[in-house]
RNA sequence: GUCGAAGUGGCGGAAUAGGUAUACGCGCUAGCUUGAGGUGCUAGUGGGAGAAAUCCCGUGGGGGUUCAAGUCCCCCCUUCGACACCA
């Protein structure tokens, strides 16, 4: 640790010094608004600031305020986008950037039903403290832009987008805004106009004017794209609240509190995002973000081509989904999933116990068992049969839990020749596997058995291409012959189509969006109730403000009591939810709605509200966000640039739930022309994750990380030894390191260097204390280079000699493409090096401290100000240009080029750079060392790579 | 199981377009400074052989392409992440 004492100069660059070199510029660029970034319009305008510059949009992922508060952890990221900013505002940009904080959740919540202090007074703490622990890391924001989702005068637009969605529905026949293909949402009033003029029908068909008022709610009601409906839901009652898809885990338990998870139907309020699934998987194209995790919201969508094909049975149609309709002529048997809604019409009489029987063991199942895909095939047959379009034949039904209610139509054929669950299944109980594809030879031969179309004979399923037999009816359909799987499927689709037994379509995995939630700490609903149902309430009304309480939190149960029912904190208070409004016809009274919006809601538009944080008129100002968000020129590849963020970085963990939900209200927000920009986050950068050493005594118990000692390859706390594990930082693995602790031993600027110098900023790395002295040393060393440790005064030494000024304009061309690509780390290590080599001419040139100091400060942008201010400046280096390398001293006159005798490297020789290869190779040839090597060999070849090397061959 | 990412010194990591593997930092070793410790500074530091010059081996393993492979191709192993009976 670095303490100043006696033998300490006076002015080295010490933790103390660091800090008040800090402390001091801190306060300076917070004083003089340095880092206030103009709009063109709207309460934060200044059109003349704006000056030609171009915009950039530098987002951060923005934090929960937890009360523990920031460790080292957090910040990777917000150091990287402060670097970005600062390096692009001296490149000459216009640059936004913020940060908020989102601030609804249970932790608040939590916290306040055990102290009864409200949500919003710890909230409130905790926000003042990390915005500290963040403003003393130097972040250049933009203060007067930061929100925080909890503030009515935020949530109040949140309310607002939600009536947006809600008075909205999905045109899947209108053109899409931007021209291209079909498909938007649209006003709700145009919809009740096409159904008032009759250009559109009823869905059952009668005239308008013929239906009653409540008739017409529902009909509107039921295509809105927010919703309320009785609908499977993840109903927890350990929680007390209904979750989303996505906050249940593999294993069937909430994300938070890990309480099991029970579906149940209920009324909830519901997002139809199925409506956006193919847009939300077809911009991916258009989005500059790592193929991971575009692969990752692509599977969570879950697009599948295939078809639908009815079978009749005495019961009625049972319509199964297939993406192999080609296969028709193997389906041999269906099966349904128990809770299939015909599985009861379905089951004959000396079958009724069995299924009875299975349907109950199913219904006990946790998720988990279910989508266990190792344990053998469990199933009941039904006793019916149905008819398979394409030949007529009667299939039996069965129905087994490997077939899933939510996904397709919850029912399924069974091609068992083509499926290896379906062989299984059909091995398993009995029924005919009838082949349909003539597998090739090298498949047998791989299984060691005799090309043979008896199936019994095979050892499993045959899943590749092979040539359709057995695959013909007499009315028409014949794929007999045929090779591509292609064609298969659609004559088959077109068969199908033409006799009204099916067609082409497409499903998806993903659900509808559950959006309400029983808990106290969120955005209420601006919606009220009359006995049809809800009411959206005008925009006037808003913010409906959240309720004062004592009483936090949402009635729990026993976390296994399935069956028990919500209620919410809103709930109870009756003086809130019993309302008397004139929404239009006469005072009357209402009832509100007692839920709560998720937490992502207030994270699904926050970067548009960063750019107008103070517009009382409008979620954003049009002008405002096209400004900064709108469409740039088409990309090389030629694809339109579909507007939003120019660069928004966070971690993976919000992979599909954020990024999808955001993207989602932003195209809605697209289609009603509320904003430019089809898109929110243009490009994502995915900052890796700080990881620490955690420890584990004997008993499974972590134990204090700053505690072990670590001695002879071994780990020991208190003389125990422990076992090592890395694992993200945290109170939990008791191995948090804070911010404060690196402040007062090293500063800032020496915590930002470390962290970003570790590694790239898309990787996962160890923290390591010990390692943070290294840039530490680092600044002391630069610092020393310029200024007198016993004065303070600057001190630098006489022009730069050839050598150094060349290897000066190196540095600056390659730390210019480092951060330009974000690459961060090895910017550092260009610096270092040249540093390094100051250090050996035991002062810094005259004439090569500016450029220096102005490439360091995106880095370390104290240390960099003071010495600016040193150098003479009066004003801060923020804006001053940064250097720009001078492509003549970029050029080597002579270059040394290594030389390989068979491909291994033998000496090194010194040619002209513009030297012609024959006389590169005659010099390679020439050398001592190469002949040496060559030991009288004639050499065969001579291969002269510009610039790189030599390789000879003998 | 499927998909995705990644394996380089004791450690974190460098290596534009296939062209001197290990930049930069930590640690370690030796020396200077100091009463001592620490800080700071200087030099060395992939492994093996050798007094040295130098030689051999080296990027998870095995093959291949090439004058030349950490980098490209094929197979395998390991680690991490996501999804998981998806019809």
């Amino acid at each position: 640790m670095a303490t100043a004492d006696t033998d300490t100069p006076p002015h080295r660059y010490s933790a103390a010094l660091a800090q008040d070199i800090e402390m001091r510029w801190q306060r300076h660029w917070d004083e003089n608004n340095c880092f206030d970034a103009p709009n063109p319009a709207g309460p934060l305008a200044d059109p003349a600031a704006l000056d030609g510059r171009p915009k950039l949009f530098v987002l951060d992922m923005f934090p929960y305020p937890s009360g523990a508060g920031l460790h080292v952890g957090h910040p990777l990221g917000y150091i990287g986008t402060d670097v970005f900013s600062r390096y692009k505002r001296m490149a000459g940009f216009n640059v936004c950037y913020t940060m908020g904080f989102d601030a609804f959740g249970l932790p608040a919540e939590q916290y306040a039903v055990q102290t009864g202090t409200h949500p919003a007074i710890t909230t409130a703490a905790n926000v003042a403290n990390m915005r500290r622990q963040l403003k003393r890391l130097g972040l250049s924001h933009d203060p007067r832009r930061s929100i925080d989702t909890t503030d009515p005068g935020y949530y109040r637009w949140t309310q607002w987008i939600f009536l947006q969605v809600f008075n909205s529905w999905y045109d899947t026949d209108a053109p899409a805004r931007n021209g291209e293909g079909r498909g938007r949402a649209r006003p709700i009033d145009e919809l009740i106009a096409e159904l008032e003029s009759g250009t559109r029908p009823t869905p059952d068909g009668r005239p308008w004017a013929t239906l009653t008022e409540p008739e017409r709610r529902v009909v509107v009601d039921d295509r809105r794209l927010a919703y309320v409906s009785e609908a499977p839901v993840n109903w927890c009652p350990g929680l007390g609240t209904v979750v989303a898809n996505e906050e249940v885990t593999a294993d069937g338990r909430s994300d938070r509190g890990n309480f099991p998870v029970f579906k149940r139907n209920m009324r909830q309020w519901m997002m139809r995002i199925t409506s956006y699934a193919d847009r939300l998987i077809d911009d991916l194209d258009l989005l500059d973000w790592t193929d991971a995790i575009k692969t990752m919201q692509r599977n969570w969508i879950g697009r599948s081509e295939g078809s639908r094909v009815r079978f009749t049975s005495a019961a009625g149609d049972i319509e199964v989904f297939t993406t192999r309709a080609d296969t028709l002529f193997g389906a041999t048997f269906m099966v349904l999933a128990p809770e299939h809604s015909l599985v009861a019409a379905l089951t004959t009489a000396e079958q009724a116990d069995a299924v009875a029987e299975y349907r109950t063991a199913a219904a006990a199942k946790k998720d988990i068992d279910r989508q266990d895909a190792t344990r053998t095939k469990s199933g009941v047959f039904t006793g019916s049969t149905a008819t398979n379009p394409v030949n007529g034949q009667q299939v039996p039904v069965w129905i087994a839990d490997y077939v899933l209610t939510g996904y397709g139509t919850g029912a399924i054929m069974a091609v068992p020749c083509g499926d290896q669950r379906d062989f299984e299944f059909a091995r398993q109980f009995g029924l005919p596997v009838p082949a349909i594809q003539q597998p090739p030879q090298s498949w047998f031969d791989e299984r060691s058995i005799e090309p043979s179309l008896d199936t019994s004979t095979w050892p499993e399923a045959f899943v590749g291409v092979g040539t359709y037999v057995q695959s013909a009816n007499d009315d028409g359909l014949d794929l007999d012959g045929l090779t591509s799987i292609e064609e298969g499927k659609c004559r088959t689709n077109e068969w199908l189509s033409a006799r009204g037994a099916g067609h082409a379509t497409t499903n998806f995995k993903l659900r509808d969006w559950l959006f309400s939630r029983q808990r106290y700490w969120g955005e209420p609903f601006p919606i009220v109730y009359d006995e049809h149902g809800p009411i959206a309430l005008p925009d006037t009304d808003l913010p409906v403000l959240l309720p004062e309480t004592d009483s936090f939190s949402p009635r729990t149960f026993d976390a296994d009591d399935e069956f028990s029912n919500p209620e919410s904190p809103l709930d109870r208070l009756d003086w809130w939810n019993e309302v008397e409004l004139d929404l239009g016809d006469g005072l009357r009274t209402y009832r509100r709605d007692t839920n709560v919006m998720p937490q992502w809601a207030g994270s699904c538009w926050y970067e548009l509200r960063y750019l107008d944080p103070t517009n009382e008129n409008a979620f954003v100002d049009p002008v405002v966000e096209e400004y900064w968000m709108g469409p740039q020129a088409d990309t090389a590849e030629g694809k339109h640039h579909p507007g939003g963020v120019d660069l928004y970085v966070g971690g993976v963990e919000h992979a599909v739930l954020h990024l999808l939900y955001s993207r989602f209200w932003h195209k809605v927000l697209y289609d009603l022309g509320r904003v430019s920009s089809m898109e929110p986050y243009y490009r994502l950068y995915n900052q890796g994750m700080i990881l620490a050493a955690a420890f584990k005594d004997e008993r499974e118990i972590y134990v204090e990380a700053t505690e072990v000692d670590e001695r002879d390859g071994g780990f020991y706390f208190e003389g125990q030894p422990v076992t090592r594990e890395w694992g993200k930082m945290g109170k939990s693995l008791k191995n948090a390191v804070s911010p404060d602790e690196m402040y007062d031993a090293y500063g800032a600027d020496t915590l930002r260097l470390y962290e970003m110098s570790t590694g790239p900023m898309d990787a996962s790395r160890p923290w390591e204390t010990r390692d943070v002295v290294g840039m530490y040393r680092f600044l002391q060393r630069l610092w020393r280079n310029m200024v007198d440790e016993q004065t303070g005064e600057i001190s630098l030494g006489g022009p730069a000699d050839d050598a150094t000024i060349r290897l000066l304009h190196r540095t600056i061309d390659g730390v210019r493409a480092d951060l330009d690509n974000l690459r961060v780390n090895t910017a550092i290590s260009k610096l270092i090096e040249l540093n390094n080599h100051l250090t050996k001419q035991g002062r810094c040139p005259a004439d090569v401290a500016e450029p220096l100091v102005l490439m360091i400060a995106p880095l370390c942008p104290h240390v960099a100000e003071e010495l600016w201010a040193k150098l003479g400046h009066t004003e801060s280096l923020i804006r001053d240009p940064f250097p720009v390398a001078d492509p003549a001293l970029l050029v080597e006159h002579t270059i040394e080029l290594p030389v390989q005798v068979n491909g291994k490297f033998r000496a090194k020789i010194s040619v002209a750079a513009d030297a012609p290869d024959d006389v590169v190779g005659a010099a390679a040839l020439a050398d001592e060392k190469i002949q040496t090597a060559l030991a009288g060999a004639v050499p065969k070849k001579v291969i002269v790579v510009r610039g790189r090397t030599v390789n000879i061959v003998a």
